[in-house]
DNA sequence: TTCATTTCTTAACATACATCAATGTAGGCT
DNA sequence: AGCCTACATTGATGTATGTTAAGAAATGAA
């Protein structure tokens, strides 16, 4: 049994308690979204319920979609555990990756959801996942009740910046291989996690391309 | 003689002023920055002498370089006449152009300005420009002492996130010609002012593929 | 297990784009 | 004016990547 499990259980044995006590503490105390933003977001210790309590939760099945193009968008999702991804389908049905959210990303479409104009992009689930679903407003309130929450807010932004642009750098300036390096150096938890279509897919080649690469650098490495 | 000069003149005239109180009069009141900060960002009134004094002004001339790869980056540039453009160099000098930034627009690299971390890229001036100055402090006091400040520099990260979003689904969905006829639906002002070597090298091809390009949708009109 | 489905690989061929080289064209400078 | 220099075009050729199709391998369901 996980030590975090077999922790919780003996303080609901020690503890006289409540079934609505439980539910606040499984949803809160124990969530990954709650851990973040006690840890990388800094919020502080009497601002973290409040904000909890602006926030809903929601799973997903593989394959469920969250956000359809043509749809406008009204949340931000913070993936707890599973994995989502933003892309766009063109004319002939092939599809094209922006992004991918492992645990503990955020992912929207942001285009979207700021300026409320119907998504060119889809949103979703690679896998089981559980989210946490909040909007524009909860960001701005959060923004208010809590600076350090304001702080993280805009370093997100500015890493999205700064990730995107080193994207485009690489599509504009490298081939295919070292697209493929390069996404494997940063992502190498999600080259395990997603099928090979998906990274080419990233890359802006085909399955077949990315394989021919694969293998050319396996013969390499000899 | 252009209107709002002539209405200077004629105060210059009529106002007993002196040489500092015309130099700030220059500096501010014509200024396009001004002009900006006024109607695009909405300041108030009151808040805008403040705001002015905190930033300073530069003239480079066509082909300055206003920052290096691997230097830090510590300013973001607004144009109030002329040209920037951002731009990367691999191993073999080629360029690739990250962005332009012509008349108001604003200008930096933002990853290596909010982290503190050396930069990939270049920026210089495709014409003799004339800038405004000011570093991430300066935002930051910005945004304290005026509310709309901070809403639209807001609004201008999101919507960098968006334009970066759109051109990442455009290099890996679309090919040599689609890129294009977006590029010069989006900037057509830019495609008259800047060669076409640097509209390919923004679209990721190369000059000769864009002449090509070019040639096909000329046989096509007809 | 077995079967079905998805994913991955491989090969032959097609195509878009790159490279190299030559020529043409237009703007600036003296 | 004439001469540079930068830019644009064009053609011949090379190469990376796309397409199509088939089979192999992995995955998941019954």
């Amino acid at each position: 049994m996980h030590p975090i499990q077999r922790k919780k259980n003996l303080l609901l044995l020690l503890v006289p308690t409540t079934f609505s006590f439980s539910l606040f503490f499984n949803q809160t105390m124990e969530s990954p979204f709650y851990i973040y933003l006690k840890d990388k977001v800094h919020v502080r210790p009497e601002h973290l319920p409040m904000l909890m309590q602006l926030i809903h939760k929601k799973s997903v099945s593989k394959n469920e979609i969250l956000l359809f193009s043509g749809q406008i968008c009204s949340s931000i999702f913070f993936v707890e555990k599973g994995l989502l991804r933003l892309y766009s389908a063109d004319e002939t049905g092939k599809e094209h990756i922006i992004q991918f959210a492992p645990e503990n990303w955020f992912l929207s479409e942001r285009g979207s959801l700021y300026f409320g104009t119907p998504s060119d992009f889809f949103i979703d689930a690679l896998e089981e996942t559980s989210l946490v679903v909040f909007d524009q407003q909860f960001i701005d309130r959060a923004a208010e009740i809590s600076p350090e929450f304001r702080t993280y807010n805009e370093y997100i932004l500015q890493n999205h910046i700064r990730e995107l642009q080193l994207r485009i750098n690489l599509l504009i300036g490298s081939n295919a291989q070292k697209r493929y390096l390069e996404f494997i150096k940063l992502y190498p938890d999600l080259t395990m996690r997603i099928p090979q279509w998906m990274i080419a897919s990233y890359l802006g080649i085909t399955a077949e391309s990315l394989s021919r690469v694969r293998k050319m650098l396996a013969h390499q490495k000899k």
